[in-house]
This record gives C-alpha cells, structure tokens and sequence, in this order.
DNA sequence: TGTACATCAGTGAACGCGCGTTCACTGATGTAC
DNA sequence: TGTACATCAGTGAACGCGCGTTCACTGATGTAC
C-alpha cells in the first residue's frame, strides 16, 4: 500500500468518523482528539489531510447534501401528478430531515466568518434543488415566466424549510411532529391548486 | 438613591448594553467585559444581577418580542382586507428582522442545553403571534375547524419565517433582498386567495 | 540487489487563547441602640 | 444626633476549562546510484 493510498484511506476514514459523530452527537459535539481516536490515527495527523477540522466539515455536509439529493429524487419515482410531485418532495425533505437530524442541521450551521461565502458546491447543489422544483412547478403555473418560476421555485423551497425547521425544534410550541406532513401537504396544494386536499 | 435602586437602575444599564451590542454586533460578540464597560460596572458586578450572562440574554431576546410584536400590530394600522392584512403581517415580519437583524437571529439562536425547554414567555409571545394570525386568517378560510385554523397560523408563520431567514442569510444563494417582499406577496395571496397579485 | 540518503506521514505533548465565572477583599450604606 | 456594627454591593485579578492547532521529533517508505 503506497503512501498516497494510506493518506486517501485516512482522509476516507476521517470524513466517515466525522459523518458518523456528527449524525449522532450534533456538529457541535465534534472533537479533533474523538475523531483521531474513532479513525485510529494521531491528533496531529488530521492536519496532514485535512487544513482544519471546518474543511472537514465542508466535506461531510457535501455529502449530506448529495443524499438529500437522491433521497428525495428517489421518493419522486413513479407515476405523479405534478402538484401531487410537489407534496412528495417536500415530505421527503421533511423525513430525511426528521432521519438525519443532525447532519441536516450541521448543513445549516455553517459557521462563516463575516467575509466568507458558501462554498461552490453549496450553490450548486441548492440550485439542483431548485431545479428539482422547478420541473412540477411549470406544469402547475404554466404562465410563470423563467425567472419567475425560478424564484417562485425558491420560495416553496424557503417556506418548507421553515416550517420543516421550526417543526422540527420544538419552538414554534405545540406542533408535534405528526403535524408536519399534513402541514406541508395543506401549504402545497393550495399553492399548487391540487384540490384534493 | 437606595441600593434596591442602585441595583434596578445597573440591571437596566446591562440590558441596555446588551441589547445595542446584540443588535449592533450579534449574539456572538457578546462578552462580559464589553457589558460591564458600557454598563459602567465591574466584571464581577454582572453577578450580582443577573445569575449568567445566558439570563441576561434572554431578557433582551425578551423585549426583542414584544417589540416586534408591538412593530406588526402597528404596521396592520387601517382598513384592509383580511387577505392584505396577511400579507402586510408577513412583510412587516421581514422588515423587522431586516432592520434587526442580529436582535431578531438572536432571539433563533437560544443555546438550549438538551433538556432545556424554552422559557415561558417564548411560548406565550409566539401563541399572541399566531393569534394575530388566525384572526385574518379564520375571516378568509371560514370552514377551518378551530384546531384546523390555529394549525395553518403556524404552518404560515413558519413558511414565513423561513422566506425570510432563508432570504436574509445569502445561503439561498442569488435571492437578492428586493426579492422577499414580492416572495411573501406571492405566496400569501396564493393562500389566502385575494386574486391581486 | 544493496547501501545511503531524503522525504514526509505519523506522533502526542504542549501551546495559546478566549472567556464565563468565582472569590477574597473593600468600603459604602443601612440599622440598632 | 452620634457611635458601633453588620451587610452586601462593588471590585478586578485570577481561575478553569475546553479545544483547535502547532511543533519538534521518529521512523517507515521511497529514490538515487
């Protein structure tokens, strides 16, 4: 095994310790000596791979966000109704988030210093997001122009992620998680005319 | 000036204090040794006060409520609609965390322990939000249950508040800060079913 | 294949720093008589 | 009103702790000849 597969496995063993600690304990739980230990290297070996423990971060909420990406294309397989598309996707955003509670958290949690912008990834798989979207949205509101739709396709994605997240904690006060889900499916029909609700 | 008053015009000094460099600077630069400077008090002194720096925050996160409570309440002012008074409603919300942007992400930022639950007044504060809300709300959705309606006030606030977090932070990535008001228009009207938009 | 040397992954003790909170001390305020 | 004592607000230096990151060192791996 060469040096340059050794320092891959590390890096690999390293990102999945990360994932691992992250989804059980919370990014906030994330030690640099934990992480040495569960990856069996020395503290200061990290630093031979990763530039610092935020990087590695990076690195696990990409991943993250992949899943969430086929997860939710994934729920979206067979035959829907465009509106009914709509329901779908934002119940499968609601349940990957109930299922990887911390994870999606730590996704949101980027600590970015004043200056910093997201990564590129970010954007890009937000904007895959978006275009996941988009697709039922324009059938729905064909009249809508690109840019409209874009932009519309952005506010559903806001407000289900607000009520996913204020869902979710418990702050916003006496919504029990069972409620989320009929929420969703209230808020999307009527936006997307579905009257089945 | 007795030391109750010495006492009761330092814990106003501190909040006071806290509450400009919350607002100016974010909960994260936060210190005690800033607080007491301004506060024109000793390090030890804040101790006297308050049992933590946390209580001390909670109590500004406090009046950070009520006054926003007290800016929507002001801003529905006049004769409108019940489906406009939704959408001024959302877009006051918007403007207040514009204008207070650290004071408001402030009040989402509640460093709750695990066990921790959110302290009564939170509860209390949010139900009055919410029942601002239902009131337009029952007017334009007249078959909702009770319960029904009380659970789609939610469902909009949280919609609402993740339009406008998603929109104040850049992760969304490309909404501009022109862009929420008409979001919010949008989906409101979408909802509530006044046909302006 | 063997030897000498260079590189760099690997190590973990130690550094450094930020910062909330405490604590022993002081002096002003308030009370008792 | 005056004196003696007690209380407790006020003080800020020092404590403590968590934890990311560095750094001087070692030894294995790889290269040159």
């Amino acid at each position: 095994m060469t040096t340059a597969d050794r320092r891959a496995a590390l890096r690999d063993r390293l990102i999945d310790a990360a994932d691992i600690r992250i989804s059980r304990d919370g990014l906030g739980a994330l030690k640099a000596r934990d992480l040495a230990q569960d990856a069996g290297c020395a503290l200061g070996a990290i630093y031979n791979v990763f530039p610092s423990l935020t990087d590695l971060v990076l690195v696990v909420n990409a991943r993250t966000f992949r899943r969430l990406g086929a997860f939710v294309l994934g729920e979206l397989a067979g035959d829907h109704t465009p509106a009914r598309q709509m329901v779908i996707m934002a119940q499968a955003y609601h349940h990957f988030a109930a299922a990887n509670r911390h994870a999606w958290g730590a996704m949101f949690t980027v600590d970015r210093l004043p200056g910093e912008t997201a990564p590129g990834w970010y954007r890009d798989e937000m904007d895959g997001l978006f275009t996941l979207i988009a697709g039922p949205l324009g059938q729905v509101m064909p009249t809508l122009s690109g840019p409209e739709r874009d932009r519309m396709a952005r506010t559903l994605f806001s407000a289900v992620h607000g009520i996913v997240a204020l869902g979710l904690d418990q702050a916003a006060g006496g919504v029990s998680v069972e409620d989320i889900d009929p929420m969703l499916e209230v808020l999307l029909s009527r936006i997307a005319g579905d009257d089945a609700a």
